[in-house]
DNA sequence: ACTCAAGTAGACAAGTCTGTCTACTTGAGG
DNA sequence: CCTCAAGTAGACAGACTTGTCTACTTGAGT
């Protein structure tokens, strides 16, 4: 379905990401989408709004993304092995881009910004789908969060040295706290 | 000692970490630092050339103060309950604004752009610290970059939801992955 | 006393930024 | 058939961007 709302869409989540927020000009954006400047502003009130649009967007599809990754498995083993993987075929896929969403946050100081109010609400629901993906094979919350510390930490060392060898160390370190956890309530 | 050069750098880290690279502009720069249009380049090629000397100043001061966070602990633990009390105190100070090292270098997508080749080197150099000072303690090379992972996601989870309960889930993972590993090999 | 680097103020070029505006076309529903 | 929303192209305003330029001052070393 193409139409010029998410042909805008479409350009935005590129841009955005590869280009980073500021960087990315409603001018390239208009271009690039093949809409008039008009159409632009009537569907998007400002570059700010397509900014949280773009979030919105990017933060559910990173989101089912992480969740088709662990479907199928059967043990809390798997789901973590399958999260790391997931992470690193996004690192290696993205050139180490880093998250995007975080990305786009670093670019808004004021903590009250839509942008960053909407940054704060996606890593929630990570935070919260991680949990939910744990919980199912009895792996207590306190452990999803560390997890989720660790899939954080992958993704923006990764992005950092441009290099794979964080995500292994925190997938290693994930399943660890796995076992831990296991031997402590058998 | 205040030199023009100097008092650039100063307003540049400010800057730069409170609005992002993009976001600040020359003029607001050199305003700030009350020197000289001419000045300014007199001493930095270009705003990229400040934005690495930035890097420079910002990336050994970080490195400089995880050294002392962790100066006069005597045991593994409480070298890594130094660094994450750190680290939040980090976070509280700067409300949430995460790594200001992390956050330049998402600004500059190119891996061969000068800047992100300055973030790389600080991070590794960061890497390295964590491993020398765990080192210390006898602690493997692979619990301290597990350490890494979960000081660089700490600070990115917690900027991202504004709380400091990520930096806590680190913390605890930390001393578990420590705890094991000294079982290991008693 | 003279020189020269380093500082000052500020005009300027050439381009970019976001957002508004006029004027025109096109296609679907009543 | 007629209307109206949604699309097109593109001019424009006004502010801002980085970087260069002229012209002047000041202070330290020889």
């Amino acid at each position: 379905m193409s139409s010029p709302r998410s042909d805008i869409l479409e350009t935005a989540g590129r841009l955005f990401f590869s280009q980073g927020y500021t960087q990315t000009g409603i001018n390239q954006l208009i271009d690039e989408s093949g809409v008039a400047r008009r159409t632009f502003y009537h569907h998007f009130e400002s570059k700010e709004a397509l900014g949280v649009a773009y979030l919105e967007l990017a933060g559910t599809a990173w989101l089912a993304s992480l969740r088709a990754a662990v479907a199928g498995r059967r043990s809390a083993g798997g789901a973590i092995q399958a999260l790391f993987d997931h992470v690193q075929r996004f690192a290696l896929d993205t050139s180490f881009r880093g998250c995007g969403i975080l990305n786009l946050g670093a670019e808004f100081a004021d903590l009250g910004n839509p942008v960053r109010v909407r940054v704060r609400e996606t890593k929630l629901a990570q935070r919260n789908l991680v949990r939910e993906l744990l919980q199912a094979f009895a792996v207590p919350v306190r452990i999803a969060d560390q997890v989720s510390v660790l899939i954080e930490g992958a993704i923006a060392l990764a992005a950092a040295l441009a290099d794979v060898a964080p995500i292994h160390s925190a997938r290693d370190a994930a399943l660890e706290l796995l076992k831990n956890s296991q031997n402590e309530t058998p």
